[in-house]
DNA sequence: TTTTTTTTCGAACATTTGTTCTATTTTGTG
DNA sequence: CACAAAATAGAACAAATGTTCGAAAAAAAA
């Protein structure tokens, strides 16, 4: 092998196992190169290449070049203890990872209980994810809470003037929303594990 | 807020954006504290409650403590161009992130076309997470290539005695399942957007 | 207030680290 | 082989960085 390649590989498993990268002279260590200036002549053609990127005069600021994909996670909420409120830390089970692209500060997920929405593809056990920066119009599937203590996920929409939670699902029915069901947020997408 | 608060922040952040640590001195300029013991005291006692590490003498080597949920990504495949391999690089269309503890290197991911499985809660577009590594049994939802061309989603089960790939939709009829039918490997999981 | 504790500063120092120069060795090529 | 190019080494230097000390200032407690 290449000692570029060499470096290249150490490079990134150093930062893939300590998160931090290697300075030259471990990287001389590392791949049997004893003067710095060796390595320094290989890092400076992997930068030409275009394969690493460093910062002049800061240490361990070698990076990989290579198209990143990052992730955030959000928290995933499954029963609802009584009097807490939705997002409290002992209501969560988990994180699920989402798309940087996709992230924002108002995203959590819910685990679903009971196949109401099973006409929507939405079976026992998904997990939906909520926006709660979008409120959910007609038509639209939602997350909504009832006397505060449950969580539901239904469709929304207007029949004959009032508004009711529309379950997908012929053996439930439809309920009126009153002044204890409140709206948290649109579901945006789903996960299921099969 | 208190300056411990305020550079356990700023290191946060300064990780987050540049993926490497800062400096005693660089952490000083950022919290308006204009000596370097002043910011090692700090230091010292965020290392002391367990929120931060660093090793010894290392530039650049602070760490945070929490825990951290590290995710890996797979491909997904979208149309599959004719003669090429299914993983094939130009069939891809993207990455998902897959929470560490659930990856392995088998997998990868499809985007549904068509309703065939509505009736499994597989919508058109949806993302299907394939194992290669668990061939598909009577009963499963499965990845079958046809042709070497075509990727389809369809359960598997045994009818008097022959194969077939079973759609889960009325309107489709059961594949009988011949030599050029290959599976790919089992269903797994189901991300969609909504 | 006085006393104690916490926090900050300044400076000096030791290491680590990056940079650059020239010379030597190795490798490849006609 | 002779020559050129690529790779390595060594050394010296500059800069960045971590460490430590004592003293001063600020904040909290008595």
């Amino acid at each position: 092998m290449s000692k570029q390649l060499e470096i290249l590989e150490y490079i990134n498993e150093k930062i893939e196992l300590d998160g931090q990268a290697p300075s030259i002279r471990e990287i001389g260590a590392a791949v049997n190169l004893k003067s710095t200036s060796s390595v320094q002549y290989h890092l400076d053609n992997l930068v030409k290449k275009g394969l690493l990127s460093k910062k002049a005069n800061q240490s361990r600021s070698i990076s990989n070049n290579k198209k990143i994909f990052n992730f955030k996670s959000i928290p995933v909420i499954g029963e609802i203890s009584a009097g807490t409120p939705l997002l409290a830390e002992e209501n969560k089970i988990g994180e699920i990872p989402i798309v940087e692209e996709k992230y924002n500060k108002d995203l959590f997920a819910l685990k679903v209980n009971g196949d109401s929405m099973i006409e929507a593809g939405i079976h026992d056990g998904d997990i939906v994810v909520i926006d709660k920066n979008i409120e959910p119009k007609n038509g639209d599937i939602g997350a909504f809470m009832i006397n505060n203590t449950e969580a539901t996920v239904k469709y929304l929409d207007t029949i004959s003037g009032k508004k009711y939670l529309i379950p997908a699902n012929k053996n439930y029915q439809n309920f009126e929303i009153n002044e204890n069901t409140q709206p948290v947020g649109k579901v945006v997408s789903l996960f299921r594990d099969i």
